[in-house]
RNA sequence: GACCCUAUCGUCUAGCGGUUAGGACACUGCCCUUUCACGGCGGUAACAGGGGUUCAAUUCCCCUUAGGGUCGCCA
């Protein structure tokens, strides 16, 4: 039988990083075995639910490039969804539910009780078989001991969480459950809910949780706990999906930056670590940064682009070559996409105001003297390439018996507004003698 | 309170009885250098503690400690 894994993600208006990487693991595992990898909405609490709240968790996981065989293709509970084990949201499998409920009553194993539904849990210790974690025995904890039973359809009729699960997984024909540690302790319900309804249970593969960096439960609100705060922050999806895959999992090998496909083709579940691990902003500032400049100049413009347009700088108005140029002068020196703007919106500006400490500091008379003559010199240059200007600059600056800092500062200042920036000699072969010649005369007057 | 999981540098990890305990990030020294970076060559840094088993334990077992999780008419 071939292998059918699911993420169940419950809307709650955001994508928690955990649950990223559940999904991450999920779809590697699938990939893996050519299986189904299933994604199913548990919308049951009605109060929090909204289309938006669906179409974030979508989007997120379209954005880390984990596609789905089967699930919904919108945010809408009837829109339009992929695969035949439907509906992939649980606000529209309530008649199953109801069925599932009445078969258990009937089979004496549910019962009324307080307006609820609960479930007969036999007051037994459980095996529970894991992937990941081993064989685990589960005895019965003190206030299970008096009572086991659980509730599985709230007074107002509703269908709990441990109910609802089930019967998705046992009617998706779900073979392997690959969720969170929290879970491993509940798999004692849901083991002994699938033997209710005559079926095997699937197998389960409990993969360690995410903690912040001081080691707590990373919960909703701490800091880096939302998935789409790496996108806004401009983090490439392909450097988040692997740092996600080394947090518990390895190659082996030493190697930090891996080829997805090299991934799926390795990946399996046994080799899971089975300790939670510590989130490392820093590692992924890293990886980040390796994926940066080393992804095609394209991707990294389409990035780039939409990251500068966050920040209110168009370049519909300019040639995609000159953008491209001025994107590559900035690739290896910018570490995170959100630090773009700054190192390059010069390259898209007409006029380049000075800091005020700069004119005196940099274009003090003296300096001045000096720049004209410069000035002069790139204005004589045939061919204005990085290596052209370097020698004009410097040879100008033995000319006048200064270090080339001295010319080097007031002309980056003249040319960009700022004290960082690309590589000067090349930031100006890419803005070409015209716009360079401008705003030195700018600076100079 | 009960139950479950876990434990190698600060962090992510390699290790699956005998290793100078390896790599990466971070930190840091030097070199390179037009800013900022990159890069190159180094450095600091770990087997939580205590018992066993064994000729030999980071590795296997037990206990303690610590961290995490679960015991809902949340998911």
């Amino acid at each position: 039988m071939s292998v059918r894994v699911r993420f169940a993600p419950s809307p709650t208006g955001f994508l928690h990083i955990g649950g990223a990487r559940t999904a991450l693991f999920n779809w590697l595992y699938a990939r893996h075995l050519g299986g189904a990898f299933v994604l199913r909405i548990e919308d049951t609490d009605a109060a929090r639910n909204t289309p938006e709240a669906v179409e974030v968790i979508l989007s997120g996981l379209r954005w880390l490039g984990l596609d789905w065989d089967e699930g919904p293709q919108t945010g809408n509970p009837a829109g339009p969804s992929l695969g035949r084990n439907g509906p992939y949201f649980q606000s529209q499998r309530s008649a199953n539910y109801r069925q599932r409920v009445e078969e258990l009553k009937a089979k004496g194993l549910a019962y009324e009780s307080d307006g609820t539904v609960k479930f007969r849990m036999p007051r037994e210790t459980m095996l529970i078989p894991d992937l990941v974690v081993g064989d685990v025995k589960r005895e019965l904890t003190d206030r299970e001991a008096v009572d086991p039973d659980f509730v599985i359809v709230r007074s107002d009729g509703q269908p709990v969480f441990h109910l609802v699960n089930v019967v998705d997984d046992l009617e998706m024909g779900i073979t392997h459950v690959i969720r969170g540690e929290d879970h491993l302790a509940n798999t004692a319900k849901h083991i002994a809910l699938f033997r209710a309804f005559g079926a095997e249970p699937p197998k389960y593969a409990h993969i360690p949780l995410i903690l912040n960096p001081d080691g707590t439960k990373m919960s909703k609100r701490d800091q880096g706990a939302s998935l789409m705060t790496y996108r806004d922050e401009g983090y490439a999806p392909e450097a988040v999906v692997n740092y996600l895959m080394l947090l518990g999992w390895s190659p082996k090998d030493d190697r930090q930056i891996l080829p997805l496909a090299e991934v799926i083709q390795m990946f399996d579940l046994p080799q899971i670590l089975r300790h939670n691990a510590r989130f490392d902003l820093a590692k992924l500032q890293w990886i980040n940064y390796e994926y940066l400049r080393t992804m095609p100049i394209d991707r990294y413009c389409e990035l780039g682009r939409s990251m500068l347009q966050r920040h209110g700088v168009f370049l519909s108005g300019y040639d995609p070559g000159y953008v491209r140029a001025a994107f590559s002068t900035c690739r290896d020196k910018v570490k995170l996409l959100a630090d773009l703007p700054l190192f390059s919106d010069f390259y898209f500006q007409t006029d380049i105001a000075l800091p005020a400490e700069a004119r005196e500091k940099d274009f003090h008379p003296e300096n001045k003297e000096r720049l004209v003559k410069l000035r002069t010199a790139l204005a004589g240059l045939v061919v204005f390439d990085a290596a052209q200007v370097e020698a004009a600059i410097k040879s100008m600056a033995t000319q006048l018996g200064v270090k080339a800092g001295v010319l080097v500062h007031p002309t980056r200042l003249a040319c960009t507004g700022k004290t960082v920036g690309p590589s000067l000699y090349h930031l100006m072969e890419v803005l070409g003698k015209e716009r360079v010649l401008h705003r030195l005369d700018w600076a100079l007057k």
